[in-house]
DNA sequence: TTGAAAGCGGTACCAA
DNA sequence: TTGGTACCGCTTTCAA
């Protein structure tokens, strides 16, 4: 790996210059520019991004925080935030939580250690206080309006969809999956819900589950069909377990979506390859990556920002999970 | 941000010493440790790492390079390389190359800039050549024996598996899908299947696709169903393609497997999930992840490899795409 | 057992 | 328009 000081001895200027000329600041001469290219060339210089971190206490990198990877939901929004963040010349310190506050905040500390200039941060466990004298940008995505900068989707106008969709197609035993609390997301889909189905003349019940697995969602879908066997719709909490609720409707014989309709909530991608495929309320993952790094880029750029908490719209996918309307 | 001079002076030594007792090497008294490690309490202060990368010339930070983690392959793989270099101290870079030659090489080059101990690529692309002259170890994952390190699992008997399987269960009329040339673990499990074939008493065709996608799966599928409507039995290439040959077959009004048998290539998260679900052949997915991390921590502490190229073993997943063996 | 100081590879100020 | 050099925060050698 050659060095600003070889290149400078092998173009016979300082290495002063070949800052200048790297960094295109400051007056360099045409022919010393010259020089200079072509021992860069020649030694097939790049410069070390670290020692150039170091002095000006900042880097190309930010890091970004998921609970899991492996949760289908995540990687699209991995790659929103990617793309955005290319343009711009960042990179990604990348890891997973699994909601375990430890974790989580090893990761915090190591990405600061390692100079990055913003973090992005996509888990439900951690508190805002743990992020709170970062001394870089931080966005907040997937999550409400508690935190600082955010960039969310609108849960409750989607808990209002489905339960308003449920209804136009003719379900009049509701079942409501309701999450755990500390996934704050959930909590307001399933608030719109309630609100709407509180409103109507149909009657519903709520189902609390301790996560959002498609284990648990098996088990719950199970506990529903013994005990409430004429229920007729059900509000899942989101893809995972409406697709659990899904097969074990499938398997124990009943008809979808004429003895049972089910929603979920996402729509991640593999959704629209179950068959029947599942009705759901969309939230635009990739855009919401995409957002929380352009605002992100902003934050780091000291640049003014209009919004520091964005909503994005949901809507409603109408696909096999749920009936045609009359 | 405290520095280590500030936890210097507050502790009253010197630099050098508190150097010391935070890498726990050379001589330190007692209670010279103990007003160091009193300082560094009262600071909050975290060494910076980039100044240590800096003068050591390595990090803790390892490359990891794939073609696209929105693709639900290669997740679970990430994690299983995250996993297992978290157990040791390390952390990502990350990056998406979308088999793009550029991509591949800009984020290889970032890597490198930003002092990575070590790189982990699962790209078809590129060619060894772009990693040759590269100052740091390098492992492949999930491709061939071509390269100097590298982790894959047994496409070829597993395409022979696929191939056993569809004809112990009764297929006699055998289309085998051909992924692309430069998706190389595509060919070998191509070749395997071809291979059983080739020994029986089937008929077999093979279409070549130009790509793993969804959307190719689809086309073919038709196409496979109009012109050779006696199929009775599909390999697919992965399961991606295998899900959207389902996916046609069962709306075009095919009884699965009674009428179409098809196994897929994998084993994502989703092909359980299907309904009905996906038989396929099983790759160790997070295992090959870990599998390469482990490879690479230790060519980056420099302890002995016994094997330079890990093959892990595939199986048969049978569930109900294809039948029940007499 | 401790401290002074050089050096890692850049950037940027100041003087020439 | 250029070069010398201090400095970023840490590690390590050498001398005390």
């Amino acid at each position: 790996m050659a060095t600003i000081k070889q290149v400078a001895e092998r173009a016979g200027v300082s290495v002063a210059t070949v800052s200048r000329v790297l960094n295109d600041n400051g007056y360099v001469q045409l022919n010393t520019r010259k020089k200079v290219e072509d021992a860069i060339n020649q030694l097939g210089y790049v410069p070390n991004e670290v020692a150039r971190s170091l002095y000006k206490k900042e880097s190309r990198l930010v890091g970004l925080l998921l609970p899991d990877i492996t949760n289908p939901f995540f990687p699209e929004m991995a790659r929103g935030v990617e793309d955005e963040l290319q343009k711009e010349g960042f990179y990604l310190l990348f890891g997973n939580s699994d909601e375990s506050l430890e974790r989580e905040l090893n990761y915090i500390q190591t990405f600061v250690q390692n100079n990055v200039v913003g973090l992005i941060s996509a888990t439900n466990l951690a508190d805002k206080i743990n992020y709170e004298n970062l001394p870089i940008p931080t966005v907040f995505l997937d999550r409400g309006s508690q935190s600082e900068y955010s960039v969310y989707s609108d849960g409750f106008e989607g808990g209002r969809m489905a339960a308003i969709e449920m209804i136009k197609r003719g379900s009049r035993k509701l079942t409501v999956l309701k999450g755990p609390a500390y996934v704050l997301p959930a909590q307001e889909r399933f608030q719109g819900s309630i609100e709407v189905l509180a409103q109507s003349d149909v009657d519903f019940q709520v189902i609390s589950m301790n996560s959002l697995s498609f284990q648990e969602g098996l088990s719950k879908a199970q506990e529903i069909f013994e005990k409430f066997p004429d229920t007729d719709g059900i509000i899942a909490s989101n893809d995972i377990t409406a697709t659990a609720i899904l097969h074990k409707a499938l398997s124990i014989g009943k008809v979808i979506p004429n003895d049972v309709q089910i929603i979920g909530f996402d729509d991640i991608q593999q959704s629209s390859l179950l068959f029947p495929s599942l009705s759901t309320i969309r939230q635009p993952i990739y855009d919401m990556g995409r957002e929380a790094a352009k605002l992100l880029i902003k934050l780091i750029k000291k640049q003014a920002v209009e919004k520091s908490h964005i909503k994005l719209d949901v809507s409603y996918v109408n696909r096999n999970t749920t009936r045609k309307v009359r």
